[in-house]
RNA sequence: GGGCGCGUAGUCUAGUGGUUAUGACGUCACCCUGACACGGUGAAGGUCGCCAGUUCGAAUCUGGCCGCGCCCA
């Protein structure tokens, strides 16, 4: 092992690459197939596979990546499974605006050719996620990947929906849908976003149908449906209307009659109390129409499944105009008529669908649902008992009162792109078997063919299997056995409801269990404006340029570092220069402690035994290096990832670089004798060589190329025992000794920078120790002392003695501190500073004193070290005003003054 | 409209009854010291959103107000 090794400058590009194909050729990331022992298992949420990986899977991956590397290194069968979505819908609006680009209309093609432009399509997107997931240095198990298209997804899909659709908890209904015109399909509640927008609310005066004066006024923003309208509506209990209740009204703009009916879900509230019913194209007209079903014999449909006026209702001038086109005229033509009694603007949530962004159009249709309220009990039960864990918790109340308030699921979808739902038709004699095998004839009649359900189903309705489709199910496969139920689900917020508790549902449902024990949402990320990052506003790299530009491990670092569990968390270059920054000194801590190493070492079993008299630099920082594993295993298994990074950052750079790293410098360049080298060496030793490891869930590539840089044992760091902190001692008496040391030093180089002794002279120092622990301590320290403060001697000064000659000083909890400079030089700033600081407390502090009520119920012990506290606060206060008395007060500046 | 959450230096952030309020980025000064200028050393910067209450004592607990975000309707 030799110097050259070690670049002067870490070079993510060639690094990052080498280890990578160094970890698929060793298959360090394959699960055992029927392991002994502990598991530990994740499902790579299925990014859409026409999608590309944004910034935001980034961070969700890496967090999955940190949790499974630990849990590997702890010697678990670790498996991560990598897999893609077919995404139904937003895969063929995909296509479509392809299409639409050479002049194609997607509904013009043949199922089959727009089937294979899907193909096409995905294996290109497929490969691209395939890049950005390797490039990221993401640990998963490449030989377990899945697609949701996959023979084996079809076959637990079909088997999901026939189970279900056996036991009745799937059915085929005629129902009130959101129905996206432009996509020209059905979605789910929860496809559908709600936005306030303003529209203008037309109160329109239905005349009496007899012709005698008046009528009934209704207050509409959608006057183009009129021509569907069956009845005016009222509050059974609202006096204005009571006498119309029975009569009949003329339909504006037609000669169609309709009666005047009272029903108690109408809302007395709005508009004039009186509303149309439009039963094919309102949820709550259609509810009402339900109820009166046997005096309201029309249904009329007036809009099509583009969203057109159509049928012999609407008057030939309108029919084929869009409904929003319609609305414009239609209300043109009531005022016209002269029965629009008042027009207003009226500020409403609308919805929108989530793919297109169109405005839904509820509609009458048939389509398939499952009925989610008999499935939620268990999955409810499952976080109530603590089976499931939410982090953060709070979210438990919004998943409870979701689950509690479950709508049917719409799950079939009008798209070409998907699943086939597993329904047979008999055209001779009208039956429905639904099937996981295509069955070739009636089994009823014998008939043959069958006539399979047109649509397709919901993306989702394959996602919600996924933690137990991947590993096999319906068969009971090894990896069901050992695998199942997966541990970690790591996702953002935004698909609880779509994904995480449809996915308890079915886990529960079908296999028994929870599918994970664990849910942790990650935060979105935000530019330096603060702005969500979007590819539409451009603040969204494709992460395999910043992995070119930057590396993988500084990416990772970049979202780790600054990104608490369920916090928005800012994504910048500065946070990606932090990322780097960090791998930097990381690299050069090493490249330093290399060029110390003696050849062919061994990498050290446990902690050197450290003998009581042992220099205090080597007990601290392997008390410091313990007390960080500690912490870290406690922050991993609390999921704070953030704060797990933020202590190996502040260890390695403040502890070990800054500190450590400087303390011993004699002592490794053997300027201290070899034994003293040698005891450096082997401390040094194992501590970077436990930090790389604790550090290489976060930072992959840069640690595998540095541990193999020094001593070690093992073939791969990614296979390396995890680090247990009980290796070396904890030691509160080094941790207190090298805070006093530190202070000194501080405190001298403080009194330096003020006073502008400059950097290459070696003045004198003098100390006053509060007493005789730190005076013999700061003895014992003296050649670190001087190295570290740049002082040419330390003379320590009797309590009683005059301050020396020369000098400058100041006062701390340790003691006085003086520094000869150079000429006289006005007291310090900071000094001064000091004084009013120390003033401000002690004036506190004595305030509650003198309080009664303080000394009479405050604990003893803390009115004891408030009296322990003035007392030395008074005493530093008098050393000051000596050190401010024998010098010229400075120049006041602006700012002090 | 209902629910959940958040307001701490210029920015992000730690801190669930008693310390001179934590850290990072940024800022300022000096320094290319033999691992690192992607660095070192030192410094400045805060009425802990506002008001009241509980308490000997509140960034921390309670209530109200103001501002912001998210989810559901």
């Amino acid at each position: 092992m030799t110097r050259e090794e070690l670049p002067p400058r870490f070079d993510p590009a060639a690094v990052e690459s080498k280890w990578q194909a160094e970890w698929t050729r060793q298959g360090a990331f394959r699960a055992p197939e029927n392991p002994p022992g502990r598991t530990f298992t994740l499902i790579l949420p299925p990014p859409n596979v026409t999608g590309v990986l944004t910034i935001g899977h980034m961070l969700g991956n890496t967090v999955m990546d940190v949790l499974v590397r630990v849990h590997r290194m702890r010697g678990e069968a670790a498996l991560w499974v990598p897999a893609v979505d077919h995404a139904g819908l937003s895969t063929q609006t995909a296509v479509r605006r392809a299409l639409a680009k050479e002049g194609v209309r997607l509904e013009t093609l043949p199922r089959e050719e727009i089937r294979q432009r899907v193909e096409g399509w995905k294996s290109e997107r497929e490969a691209h996620i395939r890049r950005q997931l390797e490039a990221g240095g993401f640990s998963l198990d490449w030989s377990r990947y899945r697609y949701t298209m996959d023979p084996l997804a079809v076959q637990a899909t079909r088997e999901v929906f026939v189970q279900l659709f056996r036991e009745g908890l799937i059915y085929r209904g005629e129902r009130i849908v959101n129905w996206d015109p432009k996509l020209r399909t059905a979605l789910s509640d929860l496809e559908v976003l709600h936005r306030e927008e303003t529209d203008e609310l037309l109160t329109i005066q239905y005349p009496w149908a007899d012709g005698s004066p008046g009528g009934v006024a209704i207050a509409t923003v959608r006057p183009e449906t009129i021509f569907g309208d069956v009845a005016l509506a009222v509050h059974p209990d609202d006096d204005r209307h009571r006498a119309a209740v029975g009569k009949s009204v003329r339909v504006p703009l037609t000669d169609r009659t309709v009666p005047v009916i009272a029903d108690a879900s109408v809302d007395p509230t709005f508009g004039t109390g009186a509303v149309k019913v439009t039963p094919r194209h309102d949820l709550l007209d259609h509810t009402i129409y339900r109820a009166h079903e046997k005096e309201l014999t029309l249904l009329p449909t007036i809009l099509d499944l583009d969203g057109k006026l159509t049928g012999d209702l609407v008057p030939t001038e309108f029919r084929g105009v869009d409904r929003e086109k319609a609305r414009g005229s239609v209300s043109e033509a009531l005022v016209a008529a002269g029965v629009v009694v008042k027009r207003e603007p009226y500020v409403h949530s609308v919805g929108h669908s989530e793919r297109s962004d169109t405005v839904i159009e509820p509609l009458l249709s048939m389509q398939w649902f499952v009925r989610l309220g008999a499935l939620a009990p268990a999955a409810v039960e499952s976080v109530q008992s603590g089976a499931t864990r939410l982090h953060p918790e709070r979210w438990d109340r919004t998943f409870f009162r979701w689950m509690e308030s479950l709508q049917d699921w719409c799950i079939s979808r009008q798209v070409v792109w998907g699943h086939a739902i597993p329904v047979f038709y008999c055209d001779a004699c009208s039956t429905a078997v639904a099937a996981v095998e295509t069955p070739s004839h009636c089994e009823r009649c014998g008939h043959a063919p069958l006539r399979p359900d047109p649509d397709v189903l919901d993306t989702w309705f394959t996602s919600w299997l996924w933690p137990f489709a991947v590993l096999g199910w319906p068969e009971e496969t090894r990896d069901l056995e050992r695998y199942y139920p997966t541990s970690v689900l790591v996702t953002g917020r935004d698909i609880m409801f779509f994904w995480v508790a449809r996915m308890m549902m079915a886990g529960a449902r079908f296999t028994g269990k929870p599918p994970f024990s664990d849910v942790y949402f990650t935060g979105l990320l935000r530019d330096e404006l603060g702005r969500k990052l979007s590819k539409h506003i451009g603040n969204s790299p494709d992460p395999l340029d910043v992995i070119r530009e930057r590396g993988a491990d500084a990416l990772r670092f970049a979202l780790l570092h600054p990104n608490p569990v369920d916090q928005d968390g800012p994504f910048t270059p500065a946070t990606l220069d932090g990322g780097r920054n960090f791998l930097t000194k990381l690299w050069n801590v090493v490249r330093f402690v290399h060029g110390h190493l003696a050849e062919g070492a061994d990498a050290p079993l446990r902690a050197p035994e450290l003998a009581a008299g042992a220099p205090l630099e080597h007990r601290w920082i392997l008390a410091r290096w313990r007390a960080t594993q500690s912490a870290l295993d406690t922050a991993l298994a609390a999921f704070e990832l953030t704060e797990a990074a933020s202590l190996l950052y502040q260890f390695v750079w403040h502890d070990l670089a800054d500190v450590y790293l400087e303390w011993s410098r004699d002592a490794l360049s053997g300027a201290q004798g070899e034994v003293a080298a040698r005891e450096a060496r082997h401390v040094l030793t194992f501590v970077v060589e436990r930090t790389l490891r604790a550090l290489h869930p976060f930072v992959p590539h840069v640690t595998e190329e540095l541990w193999h840089a020094i001593p070690h044992r093992g073939e791969l760091l990614a296979l390396a025992p995890w680090p247990n902190p009980e290796d070396a001692a904890a030691d509160p008496e080094a941790e207190v000794a090298v805070a006093t040391v530190l202070e000194a030093v501080r405190t001298l180089r403080h009194l330096r920078s003020e006073h502008q002794v400059a950097l290459e002279l070696r003045p004198k120092a003098f100390v006053r120790p509060v007493g005789g622990a730190v005076a013999e301590l700061l003895a014992q320290q003296r050649s670190v002392l001087l190295r570290l403060a740049r002082v040419s001697e330390m003379t320590f000064l009797p309590a009683t003695s005059e301050a020396p000659p020369g000098t400058r000083g100041t006062v701390r909890p340790t003691g006085e501190y003086f520094l000869e400079v150079p000429e006289a030089t006005p007291a310090s700033d900071t000094l001064l500073r000091e004084q009013g600081r120390i003033e401000a407390v002690l004036r506190k502090t004595r305030e509650r004193l003198a309080d009664d009520g303080f000394r009479a119920r405050a604990p003893p012990e803390v009115v004891a070290e408030a009296e322990t506290k003035a007392r030395e606060l008074e005493d530093r206060l008098g050393k000051i005003s000596e050190q401010l008395a024998r010098a010229p007060k400075p120049v006041p500046t602006e700012e002090s003054g």
